[in-house]
RNA sequence: GGGCAAGUAGCCGAACUGGUAUAGGCGCUGGUCUUAGGAACCAGUGGAGAAAUCCGUGGGGGUUCGAGUCCCCCCUUGCCCACCA
């Protein structure tokens, strides 16, 4: 046996012949259990990997790595989501072609994610601008316009006038785009939108039938905004025209004093603009209003009150006008003081639906699926002369993204494509007439929208997925099924999670997969943080990039130590002086390996999965096969090294049945150097294929425990007593226990037994 | 303004349903091996004090035999949302 623990002798070595021998792919049918477990995707960026981008891949793999030792057929996939602005960006810059950069940027991801020993099963790779698999985006859109649920509005967009694009409402973030700062403007155009608030309800509701964290559940309902409430028509004028409010407290209708309503709905009933715009600026919260010079009549009290524009009414949520009950309501008060509106302090509370209709509304929008760029899912549609809107034939699909010089959109905010006459003209799919064909593409949100659909058939070309396949691998039970286990970051609780959930409910009702939630279980990790706390980034310079790491430490040391530094689900700095100490570990996991060798050498057979080890690390090692087991399970993967530490600490020497199971403890965090380990102890087969080790819980079980001694809530002594002494025993010895015995001048007032643990007494 | 997290040694962090606070790691100090150095090994490491002992989990109250953990008020930080009726 080498002397030394060398990583650069042993990573790649493994690597190889693990991809040779294809043991971490997954099949397609099994007599055993599945298993999937599921990461995000990554954007094959420019800048290649840096060490945050592993840890939750790292995690996944510690999960899926013990699924598979626990005798699951398991799907760990991987691939890449390519399409998006920082590389159209980057061929407007330097004219370069998407795809070749995409090809090389994947190239280099793949290559760092190789080097680290993830248990990906790299045969199932897919790449959401492969035309092979965009061809399904398309595929899947085609069938939300066929059910109504895509469809063309005109409205105001979030323009971006540097990146010259349409912004969905969450890529806004206080009033500039998320991406390059610029403040936003309003442009009129014409949208294809996705119809996700029919999905509301469902979206909302099912969320009980989830394991996500409960954190994950929060935002969502949040985001997705089910409130009850009711409308209530205010008849104007003595007319027949009357405004619908929406209120949440139908009850406080005799406190009204006016109406309230967004600027863009005083336009639509008076034809007049006054002038007013909803201030989405967060410091200026002035409220300001006009009067219409409308009367509203109060259904309660019949009252006719003023109805106002204002500024702090939205449009888009509710009907667009409220009743503004100053005694009860802070902006409503704040509002009526300036104008000099009556405040009707002491007034009667009516029923809840005395006088409106029940309602439920959602802070939920359609979504906007429409971006005026080049490098997206074109949106397989033609416009006809004659026959309008019609759908690309699903024969005539993938519509290919078409080669273009230049990447720029054009200063009308149309897409790229639009330049391109030869692909635009076409002729009509049924008429066969002049057609223009649709130059917007999707948003980067699409294909990520059922990824996890396609890795269960990742090559099929006659459908997006066999239906035998989803069944297999995400369950025939509707209520029950889906990805075993989702892991993602947060930031993708509310967008990504949602449209995914919304696309696989509308297959769902297509009767196109088997279960009615993508998703079983989802989980997040924090972000890795540069060194001082800042995010890492490469405009900031404090990127660290883990081929530096591997080469000096291993991988096995980057592994450890990114599940070591701190909680998974918390954000956590880098700290490049702290990795030593993992590698500190794998040196000592490795130095009694070839004490064992230097011991045993030939004299004893691999193990059988027990262990006639007679001696006092027995029950160590159960406890801390049961710590890490269950640790595991709950990603508290910081507190599985810090055991597995403590275990070695104590048991610096140890039986080779022993040490084959701390090395099995072991191998999902560091699979290179226990493979080599587990190779050199004579076995002839992948360590990653043999079974998790079990504990006993009888052998768990100590013969003698240590009592701790308090006097007046202070510990004063302990007292060591066999497992199974009375408390009664226990009571006495502690209070004729020398080092106790000198705080208590007087008779006990009360003596406090905590079974196992400890004895407090009050005097 | 609302929601969600969180605040423990010099630093990252442990502590199950209230029960020995600071496990594990980094760093630091001393030592060993070494020509030397180290990413090696061993020992020590919350504060005050000569000691007995006392004080210590953001601050202040409270409940309890006992509080990092539960309750109330306040402060700070991070994330998400925001005039949501």
């Amino acid at each position: 046996m080498a002397k030394n623990y060398d990583h650069t002798k042993i990573e790649k070595k493994w690597q190889s012949i693990w991809e040779k021998k294809k043991i971490y792919q997954a099949q397609n049918s099994s007599k055993k259990s599945k298993y999937y477990s599921l990461i995000e995707f990554p954007y094959p960026s420019g800048d290649g990997l840096h060490v945050g981008h592993p840890r939750p891949y790292i995690g996944m793999d510690v999960i899926s790595r013990k699924k598979r030792m626990e005798g699951y057929n398991v799907l760990y996939p991987i691939g890449w989501d390519a399409f998006g602005l920082p590389t159209e960006n980057y061929a407007i810059k330097t004219g370069k072609d998407p795809r070749i950069v995409t090809k090389k940027n994947t190239g280099t991801f793949r290559r760092q994610i190789k080097s680290l020993g993830i248990s990906f099963d790299w045969s199932r790779e897919i790449n959401t601008t492969d035309p092979k698999y965009y061809k399904w985006t398309q595929w899947i859109f085609l069938q939300f316009l066929k059910k109504g649920l895509a469809y063309k509005k005109k409205m105001l967009i979030n323009w971006c006038p540097k990146d010259k694009i349409g912004l969905a409402n969450e890529e806004v973030v206080n009033s500039c785009c998320e991406r390059c700062g610029t403040p936003v403007e309003k442009r009129e155009k014409e949208q294809w939108m996705l119809a996700i608030t029919k999905y509301a309800e469902r979206l909302d509701r099912d969320l009980d039938t989830v394991d996500f964290l409960p954190h994950i559940k929060l935002a969502q309902k949040n985001w997705i905004g089910k409130s009850e409430g009711a409308t209530i028509q205010f008849v104007i004028n003595n007319s027949k025209l009357s405004i619908e409010v929406f209120t949440t407290r139908p009850d406080t209708i005799f406190g009204a004093t006016f109406l309230a309503l967004a600027p863009e709905l005083a336009k639509k009933i008076t034809g007049k603009d006054f002038g007013i715009k909803v201030d989405t600026d967060r410091e200026n919260r002035d409220k300001i209003g006009i009067d219409t010079g409308l009367k509203a009549k109060n259904p309660a009290n019949s009252e006719m009150i003023p109805v106002y524009v204002v500024n702090y009414v939205s449009v888009d949520y509710g009907t667009g006008a409220i009743m503004g009950v100053p005694a009860d309501d802070e902006r409503d008060r704040e509002f009526a003081e300036k104008y000099k509106l009556p405040i009707i302090e002491n007034y009667k509370k009516a029923g809840f639906e005395e006088f409106g209709k029940k309602v439920t509304t959602f802070k939920l929008r359609d979504w906007i699926f429409s971006r005026q760029r080049y490098w997206g899912e074109p949106i397989p549609v033609i416009f006809c002369e004659d026959c309008g809107v019609v759908p690309v034939p699903e024969k005539d699909l993938p519509v290919l993204l078409p080669k273009v010089k230049n990447y720029q959109p054009t200063e009308s905010g149309e897409s790229p494509l639009a330049n391109i006459s030869k692909w635009v003209n076409v002729k009509c799919p049924k008429c066969k007439g002049k057609a223009k064909r649709e130059t917007d593409t999707m948003p980067n949100w699409a294909g990520s929208s059922w990824y996890y659909l396609r890795y269960t058939d990742p090559k099929n070309t006659k459908e997006f997925a066999s239906r035998k396949k989803l069944n297999y691998w995400l369950g025939t039970d509707p209520a029950e099924g889906g990805v075993d286990w989702y892991n993602g970051g947060n930031e993708h609780t509310t967008l990504h999670l949602l449209y995914s959930r919304f696309w696989h409910k509308f297959l769902f009702d297509l009767g196109l997969v088997p279960t009615s939630e993508p998703y079983k279980k989802r989980t997040s990790h924090g972000l890795i943080l540069a060194e001082g706390g800042e995010k890492m980034s490469k405009s900031r310079g404090n990127v660290i990039n883990p081929d530096d790491i591997v080469a000096r430490f291993g991988a096995d040391t980057l592994r450890v130590y990114e599940m070591f530094m701190g909680p998974f689900d918390q954000a956590i700095a880098w700290n490049e002086e702290a990795i030593i100490g993992p590698r500190r570990f794998l040196e000592r996991v490795w130095k009694v390996a070839t004490q064992i060798q230097k011991n045993f050498s030939g004299l004893l057979q691999p193990s059988a999965g027990t262990f006639p080890v007679q001696n006092s690390s027995v029950s160590a090692l159960h406890k801390t096969i049961k710590k890490v087991s269950e640790d595991i399970e709950g990603m508290r993967f910081n507190t599985v090294i810090s055991a597995l530490m403590i275990f070695l600490n104590e048991n610096p020497t140890m039986p080779k049945e022993v040490y084959e199971i701390f090395l099995k403890l072991l191998a999902p965090f560091a699979p290179h150097i226990t493979e080599e380990l587990w190779q050199l102890l004579g076995h002839k087969q992948s360590i990653h294929l043999e079974p998790w080790p079990k504990y006993d819980l009888s052998r768990i079980k100590d013969t003698e425990i240590k009592i701790v001694v308090q006097v007046n809530g202070k510990v004063r002594g302990e007292i060591i007593v066999p497992a199974e002494t009375g408390e009664d025993e226990i009571k006495s010895k502690a209070l004729t226990e020398g080092s106790v015995s000198k705080y208590i001048s007087s008779t006990p007032k009360k003596v406090i037994y905590v079974k196992g643990r400890l004895i407090n007494i009050v005097v």
